[in-house]
DNA sequence: CTGTTAGCGCCTTCAG
DNA sequence: CTGAAGGCGCTAACAG
């Protein structure tokens, strides 16, 4: 085994050709003969020659990557969504490059730098907030840009989103044909537009069947499974708590289901929860009774589909694409 | 804004000093007298310069990526191994470029030739499987190789591991030490080595405590949900099943108890599980007594810290971490 | 302290 | 159908 990689340049020697017909020949294009690319095949073959893809990326400005940036890795949302697109973009060349915002902008401007900097063909990101003037630059300097789950303002890019408010009143308005009157709202902060989204189909649905929004009912954390603990606490400290919740979305639903299970049975009884997200787990989820099911994979599809087209060097304005989401029963 | 970005070469003309003092610059080179820095900095700042990366990449022979490959990336296990080596390595400066080998070594060695020709520094993976002779050419041309969870066959490369026969002993004998002598076992094929340690410290348990084990109580699946829906069934099926089970990993233990909620109550009465994997959903797996926590973080803390050393030059033999388990009451 | 120069490995006209 | 040659943008000797 020889210490050192073989080049486009070894081949061409031992072929007896020049480096471009190599070249040629491992692009697979038509133009050479049959019994050179045989030649030039067999001094592949025999030399273990391996094309370098940084060099090919610095001749030709493009490196067939993608960055892939959320505010956290460690999610079952992120994870499903990763896999839709490697699956997606994986048959078409393309490799991916994940990092991680740790949910603050000034991190998620520093990955957008070096994914920038690495040459990266396009970006899909979860932003980490509403603010997206960072990626400004980005912008001007061509790179594609596609917001998956939440959209950031101040930046025209393509979009795949889901009906957040549409999926949250339905739930909410299936709690109130259950016949619920008083119900509360767990969820994440307001100003990521997720949460933001989903807690005005919650109270569009009470408006709607003219309910009242009380504020000692609702409360708002991150969208962690600590947070939906807390938040569930908080509210069952209170004198005289709601019996039915929306819950913002799954990490939330199971501290709150986690924080319900360490109270007594007779604490949980009577107790109904209206949720987003549907994960393999959902069945262990006792307490809930509606759970809205986002169309994860076809999301990461989707994007990949607008990327793929972007990168193509496709034109037109942005694409705001809005999946719609599932109501189930359980 | 320009069309194009600016390269060294424009940054050395505009601040009047050639292209390697920019380049010291830049890389933070002393040598370079103050002020001569400053005009550099200054060209830098107004021509909106970003060094690429890939031409680095090209002349430095090394592109500070490592590469990550997993038979799946929609795992609970996967996800939050991803964060612990994002964290550990983007301090570093290296970025991850993820890659799926669904689960097959035809396309995990496809994955790795990618990786290879990407000129990765590194590679983390979870072997598809125990074969292990097509990462042989990756060793040969030096790209550092640290397996982690499980280990193949035909190679030698670091391994960070956990002790699987140890965890799943130790939680087997809980089971036994609570009065249980029928205990039945669900899990993975024989094929996966972390399936296969798990069995066997299953089988030692039960040896070292003068109990069968019974095959008629035992199920092989994959280390799916699914897969543990279907094998807690086909268990039930039987006329006289066992009311204690030690399960395989988290996603075989929810697929079983996904399928006994779909059971009546009284169906899954007396039944109690001992399983591997500590998960933020396990509060919600009610027939669960002992869990075997598995440090993940900690294991893509140590996989992180030895790829690096490697990634440095460091040599030596292989080196073979099997990180404790830590047993959890329910 | 700074500049000149020679590539890293590949692709791509342009000739032949 | 094939070869020669000039870079892509950057770094690292080697001079000065």
């Amino acid at each position: 085994m020889n210490r050192t990689q073989a080049t486009i340049r070894d081949v061409a020697a031992r072929a007896r050709v020049s480096t471009a017909t190599v070249s040629r020949v491992v692009n697979e294009d038509t133009r050479v003969a049959a019994a050179t690319r045989d030649r030039v095949l067999a001094a592949v073959e025999a030399l273990g020659y391996k094309m370098n893809q940084v060099a090919r990326s610095l001749k030709k400005g493009a490196t067939r990557t993608v960055g892939l940036v959320a505010p956290e890795l460690a999610s079952d949302f992120f994870m499903l969504l990763a896999e839709s697109l490697d699956r997606e973009l994986s048959i078409h060349g393309y490799s991916i490059l994940v990092c991680s915002s740790w949910e603050t902008v000034e991190e998620e401007k520093k990955r957008i730098k070096l994914l920038s900097e690495r040459l990266v063909d396009g970006i899909v990101m979860i932003p980490a907030t509403d603010q997206g003037r960072h990626l400004r630059s980005l912008q001007a300097s061509g790179t594609p840009l596609v917001f998956i789950d939440r959209i950031a303002k101040g930046v025209a890019a393509d979009a795949v989103l889901v009906d957040n408010e549409g999926g949250a009143r339905e739930a909410t308005l299936a709690l109130v044909a259950d016949g619920h009157r008083r119900i509360g709202f767990l969820g994440g902060s307001l100003e990521v537009s997720v949460a933001r989204e989903r807690y005005e189909g919650f109270t569009r649905a009470m408006r709607e069947s003219g309910l009242e929004v009380e504020d000692a009912f609702t409360r708002f954390g991150s969208l962690h499974v600590e947070s939906g603990f807390r938040i569930m606490a908080e509210m069952l400290a209170r004198p005289d708590p709601p019996g039915a919740y929306f819950i913002v979305n799954a990490d939330t639903h199971v501290g709150a289901t986690n924080y319900l299970m360490t109270e007594g049975r007779e604490r949980r009884d009577g107790i109904v929860f209206a949720s987003f997200d549907e994960m393999p787990y959902s069945p262990l989820l006792q307490l809930c009774r509606w759970s809205v099911s986002q169309p994860i994979a076809e999301m990461g599809r989707q994007a990949a589909r607008i990327l793929l087209a972007r990168m193509r060097g496709e034109g037109g304005s942005p694409e705001l694409l809005r999946l719609g989401t599932t109501l189930l029963r359980h």
